[in-house]
RNA sequence: GCUGGAAUCGUCUAGUGGCAAUGACAAGAGACUGUAAAUCUCUCGGCUUCGGCCUUCGUAGGUUCGAGUCCUACUUCCAGCA
């Protein structure tokens, strides 16, 4: 279903924005933190988990869908939601960040196209504008991407700008031969940390008229938060109020926050799920002062200290794992290898990040916004 | 009892004259931002002024410039025969 926006109010004193999107009848309130779900699973989550921790859309990879298990393999199943068993709205990432992501692999970039060699089995492969939109119409997302080339944060300014406006040229032609009417396309604003280029990237993206639009290429290899940031302030003042801002692979509890303040609406991350396969828990640390009284906090649940720890992963969270399950468990688990272990820290992570959009979304809504950012990352920031 | 064989870091293991000594696991810690990540990195005898120094390969001797490696005895374990 096409993503309506509606923006409810925005915050005096940051940019912050509550808002609401509509996929026919599903609801949901923005800001929104957006689980990834690459292979077309939440890795160790089940749907019902992944709805539970009220999770309202997520992402699924068209570059890792294309090759396996195939769009056309998708489509005979009845589409990604059927297939995967989930209801909820799914976007598509369009396989851009591949172009950065496996950049370890020959990989060719033209103005056709993007060549790349298969880190399964070898095999060319060949993606364009066109075959991304094509794959996901396949794959019958409710919101497809762009194709675009994610520059790595060392790419120079000479580079993004040539970069950027070949990614337009991959825009206007993807959204060519967008057909789909069920389907929105969202466009995709690159220009690195650079003020001019972002806000070119924003205006001309902005004039091909897309269903919403994205800031990309943040968050890579050894950017600079302060970077990241720049990026964002750079992009927003030029995206239209009436469509939905997402901010892609973004992030970090504390990036959040600042994105949210610097008006943006929607942000996927790998890093919640990654980091529960890894051991670690986000939690809110107490925080002396501040009217948030919270702070980030991150703990490896496989460090031994944990070992008779028989207190929930986090105390005030409401999610089945905190709920039902010990530190000492979760450790015993982690320690053990075993799955389950990574399922209640990728439940909790998830829920942890949506919990945070839930107390942003309520900050925003009780004039409190700023408030809420300085109380959070007060000590973040510092530690 | 006889005849072979074996004893190396928590465990298993490499090592056949130049060795503080291989690899795996375990253990201790760290990294991770549109997922080639249930992955990767570091540490893992002690001390150090970072050049080294000391103590280590069942125990005790011996050969040698030098022994985890060769020799002798002992201890323990394993296999076969009685």
């Amino acid at each position: 279903m096409k993503v309506k926006y509606t923006l409810i109010k925005t915050d005096k004193k940051t940019g912050a924005r509550l808002g609401r999107v509509k996929f026919g009848e599903m609801e949901y309130e923005t800001p929104m933190f957006m689980p990834v779900g690459t292979q077309a699973t939440v890795k160790t989550m089940s749907p019902e988990q992944v709805k539970d921790c009220r999770a309202g859309i997520i992402l699924a990879n068209t570059y890792h869908l294309w090759q396996r298990p195939g769009e056309d393999v998708v489509a005979e199943a009845g589409g990604l939601h059927k297939f995967m068993n989930w209801s909820g709205p799914i976007l598509t990432d369009s396989g851009g960040y591949q172009v950065f992501s496996l950049a370890r692999n020959k990989k060719d970039i033209t103005e056709e196209g993007v060549y790349f060699k298969s880190e399964l089995n070898g095999a060319r492969l060949f993606l364009t504008p066109e075959k991304s939109i094509e794959i996901q119409n396949k794959l019958d997302s409710d919101i497809a991407m762009s194709f675009d080339e994610c520059p790595p944060a060392s790419a120079d300014y000479q580079y993004l700008k040539n970069s950027i406006e070949r990614t337009l040229r991959w825009a206007e032609r993807g959204k060519k031969v967008h057909q789909n009417k069920e389907q929105s396309l969202f466009g995709i604003v690159q220009g690195g940390p650079y003020e001019d280029l972002r806000r070119w990237s924003a205006e001309q993206t902005v004039a091909l008229d897309f269903d919403g639009y994205s800031i990309g290429g943040v968050a890579n290899d050894d950017e600079c938060k302060d970077d990241m940031y720049k990026a964002i302030e750079f992009s927003t003042p030029y995206l239209p109020e009436d469509k939905l801002r997402y901010l892609m692979g973004v992030g970090e509890p504390v990036d959040l926050i600042e994105s949210v303040a610097r008006g943006v609406d929607i942000f996927d991350c790998v890093s919640p799920t990654r980091l529960a396969r890894h051991g670690n828990a986000l939690i809110y640390g107490v925080r002396d002062a501040g009217i948030s009284g919270l702070k980030e906090k991150r703990i490896n649940l496989k460090n031994a200290r944990f070992k008779r720890d028989f207190t929930p992963i986090e105390e005030d969270c409401d999610c089945y794992a905190c709920k039902n399950y010990t530190k000492a468990y979760v450790h015993h688990l982690m320690r053990c290898d075993e799955t389950f272990g990574a399922t209640l820290l990728s439940i909790h992570n998830i829920r942890f990040l949506i919990r945070l959009c839930e107390k942003m979304r309520d900050a925003i809504r009780e004039d409190c916004f700023e408030e809420f950012r300085e109380g959070f990352l007060g000590e973040a920031a510092q530690s």
